[in-house]
DNA sequence: TTACTTGCAAAAGCTTTGCCTTACT
DNA sequence: AGTAAGGCAAAGCTTTTGCAAGTAA
């Protein structure tokens, strides 16, 4: 595995994310950034995050995955996606309401809805590993 | 507020979707509606998406965020997005590792983790809107 | 000195949109 | 008939990538 080095753009697009709770996109950190390195590129800016991603330094919501699917059943319901073959399974678990009830308590806002999505190696993947 | 037509293409394109569990992207349904109207366009399949998930009659995972959000914080936790705002605040929720057993035993996979994002109008908006 | 990183700019990939035509109701 | 919707193609946006130069280790 390739070795990764600390450079002074990588150790400031960090410092950003710490610094902050907002759950920032790539491009407002790469703005805060630049105000300490005025002529950092965004390319680097999505390097560095994508690596830091990887290292588990930091999350990246929205898991990158840069198209969106579609579900032909609006009744609310739970997600597998395997993380081997990308693909999406409808899981039988009770949707369980009650989440919302503590997540307005804990936050005070109105919750209107919830989703849950699980990540793994699919029964089929596991499969074909086994294989190998 | 403006009223729908049914036509043709979203007859087929809704067909398309409610045929299958496999959660297909957009350029998929595109595929598969074409063998029946050839010259369909894939800017009709997404207007078409759009308004279905909308009407609430097909749901678009992924939540169209066409931007990822990134999160300072590697430690497992959950979210709460705005509907109105579009901020992401961190919950105070414990993170409930046992979801992850029974998602495990419905569906046979290794789950690895799981994402649990709460939707909903933060306080902050709330009262806002009460202003109004 | 080695080879990982950067800046820059171009390319890529998904999605939206403008415009004129078609066709539901 | 009136107007939402379609087809096509261009534009928009976020993210990735090729390449030469820079710089951690």
């Amino acid at each position: 595995m390739k070795q990764t080095r600390m450079t002074r753009q990588k150790k400031i697009i960090l410092e950003v994310l710490r610094s902050t709770r907002s759950h920032p996109t790539a491009d407002w950190i790469y703005m805060e950034a630049r105000k300490q390195i005025p002529n950092l590129s965004l390319g680097t800016v999505y390097r560095n995050l994508n690596q830091l991603a990887e290292m588990g330094e930091i999350l990246e919501l929205n898991y990158g995955s840069s198209f969106s699917r579609f579900d032909g059943n609006p009744v609310p319901h739970y997600h597998l996606v395997c993380e081997n073959c990308g693909r999406v399974y409808d899981l039988e678990l009770p949707v369980m309401h009650q989440l919302e009830t503590s997540a307005a308590a804990v936050s005070g806002a109105e919750i209107r809805g919830h989703r849950l999505e699980f990540y793994g190696i699919c029964n089929h993947c596991k499969r074909e590993q086994y294989q190998q």
